[in-house]
Order: structure tokens, then sequence, then C-alpha cells
RNA sequence: GCCGGAGUGGCGGAACUGGCAUACGCGAUCGACUCAAAAUCGAUUGCCCUGACGGGCUUGUGGGUUCGAGUCCCACCUCCGGCACCA
């Protein structure tokens, strides 16, 4: 007897799928395409390619492709591509340290992932294989772009940005943690630049509305995603400086508290500070003050604990609802990038105001009756943050705010001095890139026409060969100089190129539509390929995408809907997110050396032990952490498995009849039923695959207790085989190689040809069940009883007992509880 | 501070709609096979009392509802994740 050999099977099978084909599924109009199919899409996150795959890609692939294959066997037409999302930071980063062009390093690596890919076994449909870094795919992201401006929805414009005084570049958002550069761990600087940006707050109100469509997200990403978008409802709030003719509008979800405004604070870079004090004595401790608060590192200045600062400005605006002049400030605690950069400051009833009038001395003014000892500091009870009777606030007094917050805002958009409005958290999506390895963004400034798009069919515009990638507080495109000067498309005239290059998560934002038609070089996508496939029935990846990437790609399919390129709302129907896995309870890392090469345990268990464990650690949902003990015992379940197929093949099991067996033969055939009938139940309720496996090794277990004594005869034994080709029907999802290859022997045929099995209702039910019986809600006994028996004869059977009557003993039974087929409770006094 | 998630054996975890707590796996102990070891097969394994039969206790803590609570309700503690001077 040969042992299990993972290396041939694996090889064996990777073989045929790739020969055949197997995975592969026609557009409609093509040849193949299977009309009367339904079709189910299913996706994981593609991967960055950057050295070699880690754990966290094998998990995810690995609960995609079980997912792909379930959805396969229940008769869907299956559409599971992969690509890679190749351009980036490290590549570049690498590129600077060892001088290796990032095209170089990222083929490598995506050499690595594709042949690993193959080696997992992963069902992935090759022939729509893709690379964001390919002019065949970035001409067309390079062309979203220009329908994006084509609509107003890309603009080009000054603005803080992220900045990191030692990388020389700027950061995105993703790419500042707590204030610092992820890379260098420096804290980073805001810097006013000109840039591209994607209006995403036009979308903000259907971004959450449209959670609405979606079949099937973790509520946690929704929240998230709610919380990262940020609506707010409130008003918007006029305050004139008379004296320079200026307007502030401000914005304030508490209008009814604008009888208590005492004072007026603007952020450090408002554009009006400037004119407010040119000239004033003020001028030369406010520019400090702002020039101080610019070398400020974000961290710092986000700091709630520290003092409240800020400077005079020796102006005044006048508080619309009464009339009154109040002092204007600047001040740090005042944020540029949400709401108008400027306050109206209640401090009466506002933490942060309170806090400031405190330093400055300023009057606290209480305009709603109430107390709460949590934020209270100082006798008046203040500040006070909820609700109350109106006072000190003229007409408006005695009245509930909630009721003069309404008739508040109704006189103000009677006097034009406000109106009600909504503002958001969400800012728009800065695109502008000062980096190499990205798509160029297709543009060219000319003197004589400005800002002039590339026209469509001169695209792509190609990222031009450099030899140096180091950053210089500008692109590195830029010192291509021959590549920079070119003619404007307009006027035929001299013009430079845009040398910016997009973020990366604008290719990423499109991959899973160009999947549906990737080598289609007239048009992005087949307009009949995407309203077939689309949308993503299922998405899975990990949870750190649940805002930017799952955000950008929601944007992205809304504005493609609008321009009518596309026929959905929404990209991904279902999502699940996969938790991530640890060692010794850590994040791997590199620098801490406990991580965890998925190729050294397929070397050594082969990929179906690796796919199994990763889907079997706990639910795929949560992290976990990895055990070299844990791998061997799933390697030791198949092997046994592998074991029991080659013993029963040698005894020769022949078909089953189920409605003939008898004793253990048939105990087992309904042990193999009870694992189909688990094994789908977990699979539809959450992809609880842990479970799932789990009720497949009590299968293979209860094999292994029976077979010796069923090999006898025929009946016996075409149990056991039963019983083997059903656990290697069901695993086949995990570990597709070895399911293969065990049904194969057993049954001839491609399991994944086969309809997922049913379990028969008639092995299900069984005619014996276990009574429990509880005296005063305390297990006592377990009884065999019939399965259809009375609820007279239960409690008959319950008392009889020895047991029980030991319990009973002496004691008056106050109350009988029976729950037919399940347990007798006596209540006893 | 706000939002979300989780606390169950030595460890990862299971338990459907309120009905056998600890499935499955790991680890550990013992046995079979072996000259021996590995591998494999089998048995035992929540804690406490008992020679045994048995009994008591146990799902972060405290209370409640119920014939019966890991599951429902109230209060609290701890840990993890996200956001955070958001006006």
């Amino acid at each position: 007897m040969s042992g299990y050999d993972p290396k041939a099977i694996e090889a064996k099978w990777q073989r045929v799928w790739a020969e055949e084909r197997t995975w592969e599924v026609a557009n409609p109009g093509q040849p193949g395409f299977e009309a009367e199919k339904p079709k189910s899409y299913v996706l994981e996150m593609l991967p960055y390619p950057s050295g070699e795959p880690h754990v966290g890609h094998l998990k995810c692939y690995a609960v995609g492709d079980a997912i792909a294959h379930f959805r396969r066997r229940h008769g869907f037409e299956v559409i599971h591509p992969m690509g890679y999302d190749a351009f980036g930071l490290p590549a570049e980063n690498n590129a600077i340290k060892t001088g290796e062009p990032p095209r170089a390093a990222t083929e490598r690596s995506i050499d690595s992932f594709r042949r690993q890919f193959r080696e997992w076994g992963i069902s992935i449909d090759w022939s729509r294989e893709l690379g964001t870094h390919t002019p065949e795919y970035y001409r067309w992201t390079q062309w979203i772009f220009l329908k994006l401006f084509e609509r107003g929805l890309a603009y080009r414009a000054e603005a803080p940005v992220q900045w990191c005084p030692v990388d020389a570049t700027v950061l995105a958002n993703e790419q500042v943690v707590d204030g610092r550069c992820e890379r260098c761990g420096t804290p980073v600087e805001q810097r006013r630049l000109e840039q591209w940006f994607f209006r995403i707050t036009d979308y903000a109100e259907r971004l959450l509305a449209d959670f609405e469509l979606l079949e099937s997200w973790p509520e946690h990403v929704v929240t998230m995603q709610r919380n990262w978008i940020g609506r707010s409802e409130g008003a918007e709030v006029v305050f004139r400086c008379e004296e320079l003719g200026l307007d502030f509008p401000v914005f304030t979800t508490r209008p009814d508290t604008l009888f208590g405004a005492t004072f007026f604070v603007l952020a450090p870079e408002h554009p009006e500070l400037e004119r407010l004090v040119a000239g004033t004595p003020a001028e030369a401790a406010v520019r400090e003050y702002v020039n101080r608060v610019a070398r400020e590192s974000v961290e710092e200045r986000g700091d709630e604990a520290r003092p409240k600062t800020g400077v005079p400005l020796g102006r005044s605006v006048v508080n619309p609802v009464n009339g009154e002049e109040i002092p204007m400030f600047v001040a740090d605690y005042v944020l540029m990038e949400y709401g108008t950069g400027a306050i109206m400051a209640v401090p009466g009833h506002d933490t942060r105001d309170y806090e400031f009038a405190r330093a400055f001395d300023l009057p606290v003014r209480r305009v709603i009756e109430g107390v709460d000892p949590e934020t209270a500091r100082d006798d008046e009870g203040l500040p006070y943050a909820g609700d109350g009777a109106m006072t000190g606030s003229g007409r408006f007094d005695g009245k509930g705010n909630r009721e003069a917050y309404a008739e508040i805002v109704a006189w103000l958009e009677s006097e034009g001095r406000g109106k009600a409005a909504v503002n958001y958290r969400l800012r728009d999506w800065l695109v502008s890139r000062q980096r190499y390895w990205g798509a160029p963004i297709p543009v060219v400034y000319c003197k004589e026409c400005g800002i002039v798009p590339v026209p469509e069919d001169r695209l792509p515009v190609e990222l031009p060969e450099i030899e140096d990638y180091a950053p210089q507080g500008r692109s590195p495109l830029a010192a291509a100089e021959e590549w920079v000067a070119t003619e404007c498309p307009r006027c035929g005239g001299a013009a430079r190129r845009e040398t910016d290059t997009m973020d990366t998560f604008v290719d990423s934002s499109w991959y899973f539509i160009r999947y549906l038609d990737p080598r289609n070089d007239a048009a992005a996508w087949d307009r009949a390929a995407a309203d077939h496939w689309l949308p993503v029935d299922q998405y899975i990846g990990g949870v750190e995408h649940a805002i930017l990437h799952l955000m950008y790609a929601r944007f992205f399919t809304k504005a493609l809907a609008d321009i009518g390129e596309l026929g959905v709302q929404e990209p991904f129907a279902s999502l699940f997110t996969q938790g991530m896995i640890t060692r010794d309870g850590a994040k791997m890392s590199k620098s801490k050396g406990n991580t965890v090469s998925p190729a050294e345990y397929v070397e050594r268990y082969g990929a179906d032990t690796a796919r199994t464990y990763v889907c079997f650690m706990g639910p795929p949902e949560r992290g976990g952490d990895w055990s070299d003990e844990g791998v061997e015992g799933v390697n030791r379940f198949l092997s046994r498995l592998w074991r029991l197929c080659e013993e029963v093949e040698g005894a020769g099991a022949g078909e089953v009849d189920s409605a003939a067996a008898e004793g253990e033969a048939r105990e087992l055939l309904a042990k193999a039923h009870w694992a189909i009938d688990k094994a789908t139940r977990d699979f539809q309720r959450g992809f609880q695959f842990n479970t799932a496996i789990a009720a497949v090794m009590e299968l293979v277990n209860e094999a292994y207790r029976v077979k010796d004594g069923l090999y006898g005869d025929p009946a016996g034994t075409a149990a056991v085989g039963f019983a083997a080709a059903t656990a290697a029907s069901l695993i086949f999802p995990f570990a597709p190689h070895l399911g293969a290859e065990v049904w194969e022997r057993l049954r001839g045929d491609r399991v994944w040809e086969r309809p997922w099995p049913q379990a028969d209702p008639a092995l299900l039910a069984s005619d014996t069940v276990t009574l429990v019986v509880q005296v005063n809600g305390k297990l006592r006994d377990r009884i065999e009883a019939a399965a259809d028996a009375s609820e007279a004869e239960l409690l008959e059977l319950a008392r009889a007992s020895e047991k029980v009557r030991r319990h009973l003993d002496g004691k008056e039974i106050v109350k009988e509880v029976v729950v037919p087929g399940k347990l007798v409770n006596l209540v006893v006094r």
C-alpha cells in the first residue's frame, strides 16, 4: 500500500485542469456560452504582487475557491478570474534601493504568484488574467479618467496634502498611520499643492443610501463606511465682518445655540486670514502662529489633550441672530478640511470652545437649561451639550431646543443669513501621486490652451523608462524631459505632460469589470459582457480594505453607470471579509521574523493540507493563530481519508443500496448523510468552513470505527465505499486534488462535474432518539426511546428510570415538562 | 470619547429557534504493533470529592426571567478592531 503522496496527486490534477482549461467560461455571444445556467461571479481581491504570496493570500484564495467550487456544483456558471494590482510604492522603493526597474521586480513577483496559485490548485479562469501595470490595462484606466474629467468628476485644485519630509513625497491618506509615514515613521506635515481630485463627495448621499441595494455585507463594514462618510445635519449660517465687507459662512449642527456664540474662530489655513490681518497690529503674531502650526506634524495637531492655542485677529463678525459683534481668532483646533474652515464658538455648550474660552478669558454664556455632570466643568454646570429649554435667546426662550432649532433655521433662511445644510466628513479623493510606478495622468499643459486632456485615440500615455526613481519633491517622471515635452493636442503648440501618476486605488477600482472582457482593445469592456456578469455576487478579501478600496469601487461603479457605461449601481452584492492569521499571537512581519511561507508548507504537506488547514483553524471571518501542530492534524486527516480510499478500493466496493442496508452499514450511511447535511448547511450559513470540515472528519472517524466489521459482506464494503466517496466529494472544495483523486478511484468520473450531494431524508431521520431526563433541570439519565413515542410514553420511561427515581425519592412531582423527541423534565418539591 | 466585535477545557474552537455544555482538531496519558523509535491503530482526557458506585461545581463578574440560560433581560469588568479637536 502506497501512502498519501500529495505531490503526485496535485501535479496530476493541475495538469488536467490546465490542459482542459476546466475553469474557463465564455461570454455571451462566444462559443461555449452557457445561456441556461444562472451565473455567479466569485471574486477575491486581487493581490498586490510583492515578493511571494503570504498566508493571507493563501487564506483569501482558499476561501474564495471553496465558494467557487460549491457554486459550480450547485449548477452555477461561475466566473472566477485573477489578476495583479501591480503598480505601487513597494516596487518603487525597491527600485530606489537596488536600482532594479519596478517593472522587472513586479514581473518576477507576478511569475511567483501565478506559479503558486497554480500549485495551490485554485480554480482560476486564466484566460482572463490581467496586470494593472500593462499598457493594455492602464490605457483604459486613463480612459476612465478622461470620462470623469468630461463629466467634471475629475478636477485639479490646490489643497493641503500629507507630506513626508524624509521620503520627499506626498502620501496617500492610507499611508499615514497615526500621523506618521507608514514607510519611515516620520511625522507627516501638511503642504499646499495643486493636485488632481475625483469628486467622490458628489456621491456621498448615494453611497449611504445604496447600502440598501446590497445583499450581504458585514454590518461592521457598512458602519465603518457610514462613519467615514460622516453625514451631519445642521445649518449653514453666515457671519459678516462689516469692516471688510466679508461674509463667513459656518456649518453648525447646533443652530439652536446661536445666541450663545461669544467668539468666532478660523482655521490657520483659512484663505481669508491674510486679508483680515494684513497691515494690522495683529499681523506679525498671526503670521508667526500660522507658521508654527504649519510646522506641526499631523500627529501633534490632532492631540485633543493638549491645551488650546490661538491668536486674536483684532477683527469681529456679527452674529446674525442678535446683531452682536464677536471677536475673531485663529486657532489650530479648527480644521480647514471640515465644514467651511470657520466656526462660531459656543463655549457654554461645546467642550472645545469652552476650553478655548477659559484659556483666553472669553465670556461663557448659557442658552440651554440643563446640566450633565459628566461634562460640567464649573459652578454653572457648563459646558452642557444636552437638550433643554432655551434661555438667553430672546423670543425663543422657554421653548425646547429641538423646536427652536427648526424655527431658527427657518428664520435664518427668510433673512438670507443661512439655511439648513448637510455636511460630510468625506473629502474628495486625491488621486495625484508624485511617483513613477503608476498610470500616468492623461493630461497635458499648454501655455495657450491650459489643461488639455489627451484625446482617447492617443491613449495610452505610456509610462517611459527612466533611470532615477528617487523622489525629489516632484515626480521622478519630470526628469524624463523627452517624454514631458510634447505638443498640445488642441493647438499643436508646445506643451508639457502631467508628470504625476494616479493613485493605485484608481487601478483597482474597476479591475473587476475588465476581467469580463480583458482582451478588448477597442473598448474598456463589452457592455453585454458587463451586463451579463455584474455585479460580483460574492467578493472576498481582507477587512483592511473596508473603507478605501470598497468605497472607491462603489463610487466608480456609480459614476460609470451615470456616464452610461454600466447597468449596475453597486459592484459587490455580497462581501465576505476574512480574518487575519497571526503567529504566536502577533501580526506576521519580516522584522519580527514570524512569517509563515505558504510555499514551505505546500512543499512539505501539499496544497490540499495547507488550504484545508486555513479553512479549518477557526471561522474564516475571524483571525487565528498559525499552529504547525494544527497543520499536521489536517494532514493526518487527509491521509486517513486517503488510506480509507485505498483500502476500500482494494476491497472492491460496489454500488450502495441504502434502503437495504442494515446495522452498522446503515448507521455509517446515516452518518454520511448527516455529514452531507451538516456541511451543506455550514456552507450556506456564512461559510462556516471549520465546522463543515469537522463534519467530514467525523464521517471519516466513524468509517474507521466500523470498517473492519463491514468488509465481510458486499453491502458493508459498499457502505464504507460510500462513506469514503462522500467524504471526498464534501472535502473537494477545500482539498480539490485529493477530492478529485479519491472520487475518481471510487466512482470513476470527475467530482467537479457531479452535482453537490444531497442528504437523503430517510437516512437523516432515526427511529430512536436519546431522551434526556432531567429532575429540576439537572440531567439525571439518558434513555433510548422510539422517535415517535407519545408524551405519555416518554413520561412513563422517565419515571421508570432507576437513576431518576433516586432523585424523586419522597418528593412530590409538581410539574412535568415534555419536549417530544428531546427531553423530559420533572420538577419536584 | 464615539461606533463595532468578542470573552466557553491546558490551547484553537463547537453548541441551529431557550432543551445532553465542551463537537472537531491540537496537546497530554496509557495500550497495541516494533528489538527499538517514528508512523499507524485503539482507549482515556473540563474541575473537585470518592477505592468504586455515585455526587458536587463549571461558559468574564454580579443580579434577574424561566420547569430549564453559554444562548434572553439589567448592571459591571476585560480584550480586540475602526474613527476621533468633525463644529
